[in-house]
DNA sequence: ATCATGATGAGACTGCATTCTCATGTCAAG
DNA sequence: CTTGACATGAGAATGCAGTCTCATCATGAT
């Protein structure tokens, strides 16, 4: 066998990361005590396999956004047509909303991610992955149209731009910084994205 | 006295505080038991003036921020005129800038205001504040000569794109999700600002 | 089927988070 | 300068984070 005992390891891992889940499903931050003992796993072999609680919270709150982030997005930005700016309406309207209504996965997610950067910062030899990067599809979808339109650095710095303007990190900045009500907030959002797309397009042209 | 003992209580608390600051400026995360061993204050009392290890953490870090986060930055933004893309720009290369050189304390603020998020949903009754919203001074100091020029509502949306535009979140967008550089990331926040700008003007003229 | 190797389990141990209780010291007003 | 009210201190107790050691058990190659 290639790495022996690959089965059983997956197993272990699986049941480890799905009591966590579960966890959260529950509305509760997972331990790591909790989750092994639901999954019916000794602590050291929970360890074994996630470095730490962060990580095991990580995983598993990825593992919770895996369906809610993205289910029907990509049709819905797809039904939209060729105009980014109706594409990313979609975007918009699907994703952002869900992330405007339900942000406790979404937080957790970005707090994770903190933690994970600190613990690079400290231990930069074995990094870890800080970010799971899932709004970077969806934007790249949105922008799939303008293709050819501009060019690589153009798309690129606009890509970037809409990262910005759109996800959890612009729910955290409209919500707790500007202080705005959901509404206020998915109303908010959309604008800046048309602002910048239109920005971007504006230069394009120019050239 | 109006509420006896005020000093005594206002030199403990900033005791612990100034504990709590002089280790995150040794780089370190302050934990209760050490700033109270540093404050020469027992742990219960630490306790008592902070309700939890991360309200420790969020004030110092605040206080930590206090000075870094607006030395030098309204200065610069007044000596650029009236012309707001100036302004902001003034602002992005001063605090912007810092901000992605010196990550740590500004994430250090983002995390503690997700953890003092979820801390306000499951103990709503007691709220604590989420953000100390150091940025939005500033951009309405960016906004001033738009005055008048625009409505109230017009600027109220203007801010509060630029809130997302330019900060923490976007620092955090910029270089964990889009994964771009320091000067990458610095450049793309400067864009992304003179769109965002721009679309708001055009839309205040075309009326 | 057997056995070596690798996966697990049990449990001890250190340290921080947090809460309580009860004793003690100290302002500050009379 | 006395004294009551209030600030502190001391220390126990529970639970999670994270690390280790050593015993045990299961899997997959022979």
């Amino acid at each position: 066998m290639v790495d022996g005992r690959v089965n059983q390891k997956a197993r272990t891992r699986n049941e480890i990361l799905a009591a966590a889940v579960e966890i959260y499903r529950e509305g509760r931050e997972p331990t790591v005590p909790e989750a092994a003992e639901r999954a019916r796993v000794s602590l050291a072999t929970a360890y074994r396999y996630f470095r730490s609680a962060d990580e095991l919270r990580y995983e598993g709150s990825t593992e919770l956004l895996a369906f809610l982030a993205s289910d029907g997005v990509a049709p819905a930005i797809d039904s939209a047509g060729d105009d980014v700016h109706a594409r990313m309406d979609a975007l918009v309207r699907t994703l952002g909303r869900r992330m405007l209504t339900d942000q406790a996965p979404f937080r957790q997610q970005a707090k994770a991610g903190h933690e994970r950067w600190f613990a690079n910062q400290q231990d930069p030899d074995n990094p870890v992955e800080v970010r799971a990067g899932r709004r970077n599809r969806f934007i790249r979808l949105v922008l799939e149209p303008l293709e050819g339109r501009l060019s690589t650095a153009e798309l690129e710095r606009l890509f970037a731009a809409l990262t910005v303007a759109f996800g959890t990190e612009a729910v955290t900045s409209l919500t707790d910084v500007a202080r705005l009500d959901p509404d206020a907030a998915l109303e908010t959002m959309r604008t800046t994205c048309r602002w910048i797309l239109d920005g971007a397009l504006n230069e394009a042209e120019r050239l």
